[in-house]
DNA sequence: TTGGTCAGGGTTTTT
DNA sequence: CCCTGACCAA
C-alpha cells in the first residue's frame, strides 16, 4: 500500500519510541487488512481522500461500510486525527451504529470522534460555544415540538390573530418551512411571509424569535440556522471551524435540506474536503423539506466533484432486485444508477389481490404463518405499511391469531405525554426560569390551578418582569388570590424549592422519583383505569431507570432534548410491522408490503400537492420497500378499504403495472379467502381448508375464554373483537405509594450502589434516613436499597 | 374549574 | 372509525 509510510519493523532505528511505534504499525496492519474486503467502486470512494466526492450508493451496497472504512482510512494514513474529522448524520441511530463500527475497525482510536454526530447535535455543540455571539447564554434550552406550539399559540394570541383561521400548526409549519431553508425573519420574502395571517407572517417569525430569545431557548430549526447566522456575522469564528474540520462527511445526503446545505457549504469552503454519501433513489424526506436536488446539483456545487456509484447490491436475489430497478427506472429526476447482483434470481416478487383490508390482513398473516412453519425465523419478517392507519387491521389479526409481533416508530418515547411531563417537572426543579415547563405541570395532576389562575400568574410576572415560579412565590404572599388556590399554589412552589435543595445533595435518579411521587404525578396514573397507564407508568420508570446512567440531573436534561428513545427489545422472535419510513436502512429476508392501490399508495395526497414530484417520491418510497427484502418480496392490495370509517372501492395502484413482469408472479388468493369470509370467520367448520391451521386453533382458544363470550355470539362485531374486552395488564406500578410499609427498621445495615453501606436511622413510609459510613446521613427512598450484608 | 358533549379532521417523521 | 380540540353546563 503506497500510503502505509514507514513500515519499519519494531526496535529497527530509535528505541525510545519502540512502543509507540509497534503500536502504529498495529493499526496500519489493521487498516490495509480493512481495504481488503472492498470492490473497486467502494475502494476507490475510500481512497479518494482529498477534495470534494459523491458516493452514490444504492440500496444494500455497502454505504455504511464506505463511510465507516473511509474514515478509519483517513485516521490510519494520518491524514487525520479523530478531532479533525467531521463526519454527521440525521439520526441518532446512526452516528451510533457508525461510532460502533469505527470502533470495531480501528479501535480505541476511533472512539473519541468529538465531531460525529447529527446535524442538530454537532449544532448544538458550536452554539453552546459562542452561545453569546447569537444572543444566547450557554445553557440555553431546546424545545420540543410541544413547547414550540404552546409558544406559537401565544405569540399568535399577543399578535390578536385569529387562532381559529391561522392555527398555530400552520405557523409552526411554515416557520418550520422557513428555517429549514435557512431563512431567518428578515430574509423570508416579503410575499411569502404575507401570505399568513393577512400580512402578519413576518411579524409573527419575528415575535416568535423574540419569545424564544426571552427563555433564552432555541427549537430544532434553530439549531442549524443561528449556526448559520453565527459564521456569517463572525467570519473569524467560521475561520476556526473551516480550518478544524480537515475532512467532512455526510451521511444520507439525499435528505438534507437547504439549511443544512448552506451549513456544510460554509464548513467546507476552504479546505473542500467533504464527502457526501447518499442516494438519490432514495430520498423520501421531501415533505419534510429535504431537497433531492442538493444531491442532483452536488458536482455543480462542488465543482471536480469525484463522483463514485456504488451499483453492486450485496443484499437481494435477483427478481428482487430486478422489480425495483424497473420500478425505479420510472422516475426522471434521478442520476440513473443500476443496481446488479451476483446473487441467484431467486424467488418472483409476488402480487396478490384480495376483497378487502380485512381479506388482505388475514392472507398476510396465513402466509407468515406457512413461512414459520418451515422455519423461518419472525424477526426476519416484517410488514410495511404506507401509513400507520394501515396498521390497527394488521395488528388485530396478528392480537388474533397469537402471532407475536412488535410496532417499529409510533410516537417516540421522550414525545409521550407522561415522559414530556415528568421532563417538566424536573426542568421546572432545575431551572426557575423554565415557564414553559412550569405552565406544562402546574395543573397536572389537576389541583385547581387552571387557567384563570394561570392567567393571573402570567399578568403579574409580566408587570414584574419575574418568571412564573417566582411570580406564583410572591403572588402567594399578597391577598389576590382565592385561598384554596393560594394555598395550593404555595404547597407546589415551595415542593419545587425543596426539590432544588435536594438536587444538590441527594443522587438525582432519587430525587427525580421523589419529584414524581410528591407531586402527585405517579398517582395520577396508578388510578387512572385506562389500558395505558400500566405502560406509562412503565416508562417512567424506565425515565427514571436511564437516568442513573449520567452524571446529575443537568447533564441529563441536556442528552435528553436531543436524543431518548425508548430502550427496543431486540433479537425477539417477532415480525416487525412499521411505515415505508421507518423502514430505510433495515433489512428483512421477508417483505411483505400490504396496501398497494392508487390513492394511498402513491398517496392521493403527494399527488394533489406535489405533482409528478410527488409521485416520483412515492415511486422512490415503493424502491425503498423493494429493495428492504433479501429473498422475499409480497405486494398485496384490496378491492375495498376502510378509509376514515368508511368502505370505499380502490383500485390497484400504479406502481403494480410498472414492474417488470418478469420479474414478478401473481398469485392469486387462496380460494376460502373469498368474499364475505370474515362474516364466517368465527364458525368454524370442521372440514374448511382454512381452519386446521395453528393459528386458527390459537385463535379459538385466545378467542372463546374472553369475557364468557362463546365463538359466534357476538354477529356482526367487529371480527377482531379483542381489544375492547378486560385485558390482564401486566406490570409492576411504579414505586409503591409512601404509606406502604417499609420492609426496612432503624439500625438495620443497608446498601445502597451510590452511597454504599450504611444504617437506617429513621423510617418514613418508603423514605428512608440513612447514616452512610462514607457519605454521612441521606435521605433516600428504600427501592434504592438493599439490606446490607456486612 | 372541571368534565361532558359535539364537530371537524384525518400521510409519511427526525431533531 | 377514532382522536383532538372547542365550547358549554354544573
Amino acid at each position: 500500500m503506497q500510503n502505509r509510510p514507514h513500515a519499519q519493523p519494531a526496535g529497527d532505528g530509535a528505541p525510545a519510541s519502540s512502543i509507540a511505534a509497534r503500536a502504529m504499525g498495529a493499526l496500519r496492519r489493521d487498516a490495509a487488512a480493512y481495504l481488503e474486503g472492498l470492490n473497486p467502486e467502494q475502494r476507490r470512494a475510500v481512497e479518494t481522500t482529498e477534495g470534494p466526492v459523491l458516493v452514490l450508493a444504492g440500496a444494500g451496497t455497502g454505504k455504511t461500510r464506505v463511510l465507516t472504512t473511509r474514515i478509519a482510512h483517513l485516521i490510519a494514513t494520518n491524514r487525520a486525527r479523530p478531532f479533525d474529522i467531521l463526519a454527521v448524520t440525521f439520526t441518532n441511530k446512526a452516528a451510533r451504529e457508525m461510532k460502533h463500527r469505527i470502533g470495531a475497525l480501528i479501535g480505541p482510536a476511533g472512539e473519541g470522534m468529538p465531531w460525529l454526530g447529527t446535524f442538530h447535535a454537532i449544532g448544538t455543540k458550536i452554539l453552546r460555544r459562542h452561545a453569546e455571539l447569537v444572543g444566547l447564554k450557554s445553557d440555553f434550552t431546546i424545545l420540543g415540538t410541544d413547547d414550540q406550539l404552546r409558544l406559537m399559540k401565544q405569540v399568535i394570541a399577543d399578535q390578536n390573530v385569529d387562532e381559529k383561521r391561522w392555527p398555530a400548526r400552520a405557523l409552526s409549519h411554515a416557520i418550520d418551512g422557513w428555517k429549514n431553508r435557512g431563512l431567518g425573519p428578515e430574509q423570508v420574502p416579503p410575499g411569502e411571509a404575507a401570505s399568513f395571517a393577512f400580512g402578519k407572517g413576518g411579524t409573527l417569525y419575528t415575535a416568535y424569535q423574540a419569545r424564544l430569545a426571552t427563555l433564552n431557548a432555541v427549537d430544532f430549526g434553530d439549531l442549524l440556522l443561528l449556526c448559520l447566522k453565527l459564521w456569517r456575522e463572525n467570519p473569524d469564528v467560521l475561520a476556526n471551524y473551516q480550518d478544524r474540520f480537515r475532512y467532512i462527511l455526510v451521511d444520507e445526503y439525499q435528505d438534507t435540506n437547504v439549511a443544512q446545505y448552506l451549513w456544510l457549504r460554509l464548513l467546507a469552503q476552504s479546505r473542500k474536503n467533504i464527502a457526501c454519501v447518499g442516494d438519490d433513489d432514495q430520498s423520501i424526506y421531501g415533505w419534510r423539506g429535504a431537497e433531492v436536488d442538493n444531491i442532483l446539483r452536488f458536482e455543480h456545487d462542488f465543482p471536480g466533484a469525484v463522483v463514485v456509484r456504488l451499483e453492486r447490491n450485496y443484499r437481494s436475489t435477483g427478481h428482487i432486485l430486478a422489480a425495483a430497478s424497473g420500478l425505479i427506472a420510472k422516475n426522471e429526476s434521478r442520476l440513473g444508477k443500476t443496481l446488479r447482483t451476483d446473487d441467484e434470481p431467486g424467488e418472483r416478487v409476488t402480487v396478490t389481490g384480495a376483497w378487502d383490508s380485512e381479506e388482505e390482513a388475514r392472507m398476510l398473516a396465513e402466509s407468515i404463518e406457512s413461512l414459520q412453519a418451515k422455519q423461518h425465523p419472525l424477526s426476519e419478517i416484517v410488514v410495511l405499511v404506507r401509513i400507520s392507519a394501515q396498521m390497527r387491521e394488521i395488528e388485530d389479526r396478528f392480537v388474533q391469531l397469537g402471532l407475536p409481533y412488535r410496532v417499529i416508530g409510533g410516537p417516540r418515547f421522550y414525545e409521550r405525554a407522561e415522559i414530556r411531563d415528568a421532563l417538566a417537572y424536573l426542568r421546572a426543579t432545575m431551572n426557575v426560569s423554565d415557564d414553559l415547563a412550569f405552565e406544562r405541570i402546574v395543573n397536572t395532576p389537576k389541583r385547581g390551578l387552571g387557567d384563570a389562575t394561570l392567567q393571573q400568574l402570567h399578568t403579574y410576572g409580566r408587570a414584574n418582569r419575574l418568571p412564573l415560579r417566582i411570580a406564583a412565590e410572591r403572588l402567594c404572599e399578597t391577598d389576590e388570590l382565592k385561598p384554596r388556590v393560594r394555598s395550593t399554589l404555595r404547597a407546589l412552589t415551595e415542593s419545587f424549592s425543596r426539590w432544588a435543595r435536594l438536587v444538590e445533595s441527594q443522587p438525582h435518579s432519587e430525587v427525580a422519583q421523589m419529584i414524581l411521587e410528591e407531586s402527585g404525578y405517579t398517582e395520577m396514573w396508578q388510578k387512572d383505569r385506562s389500558a395505558d397507564a400500566a405502560g406509562r407508568l412503565e416508562n417512567l420508570k424506565e425515565f427514571v431507570r436511564s437516568m442513573e446512567e449520567f452524571p446529575d440531573m443537568a447533564a441529563f436534561l441536556e442528552h435528553v432534548s436531543l436524543v431518548m428513545e425508548a430502550s427496543e427489545t431486540e433479537g425477539a422472535e417477532r415480525v416487525s410491522l412499521m411505515t415505508l419510513h421507518a423502514a430505510k436502512g433495515l433489512e428483512f429476508d421477508t417483505v411483505f408490503l400490504p396496501g398497494w392501490e392508487d390513492g394511498l399508495f402513491p398517496s392521493q395526497r403527494a399527488l394533489d400537492e406535489s405533482g409528478r414530484a410527488g409521485l416520483e417520491e412515492e415511486r422512490r418510497l415503493a424502491h425503498v420497500g423493494l429493495t428492504r427484502a433479501r429473498k422475499r418480496a409480497k405486494l398485496s392490495f384490496a378491492v375495498n378499504r376502510r378509509i376514515h370509517g368508511l368502505w370505499s372501492s380502490t383500485i390497484p395502484s400504479r406502481f403494480i403495472d410498472e414492474l417488470p413482469e418478469t420479474a414478478v408472479d401473481v398469485v392469486e388468493a387462496p380460494a376460502h379467502f373469498s368474499a364475505g369470509a370474515s362474516r364466517f370467520d368465527r364458525n368454524p367448520t370442521p372440514f374448511g381448508s382454512s381452519y386446521g391451521t395453528p393459528g386458527w386453533q390459537r385463535a379459538q382458544a385466545n378467542t372463546a375464554p374472553q369475557g364468557g363470550r362463546g365463538f359466534g355470539s357476538a354477529p356482526g362485531g367487529r371480527s377482531g373483537g379483542f381489544s375492547g374486552g378486560p385485558r390482564q395488564i401486566e406490570g409492576e406500578l411504579i414505586a409503591k405509594s409512601t404509606g406502604a410499609p417499609s420492609a426496612f427498621e432503624m439500625g438495620q445495615r443497608v446498601f445502597h450502589t451510590k452511597f454504599g453501606p450504611g444504617t437506617i436511622a429513621g423510617v418514613d413510609g418508603n423514605k428512608l434516613t440513612v447514616d452512610f459510613d462514607k457519605a454521612g446521613r441521606k435521605m433516600v427512598l428504600d427501592s434504592f436499597i438493599q439490606a446490607g450484608s456486612s
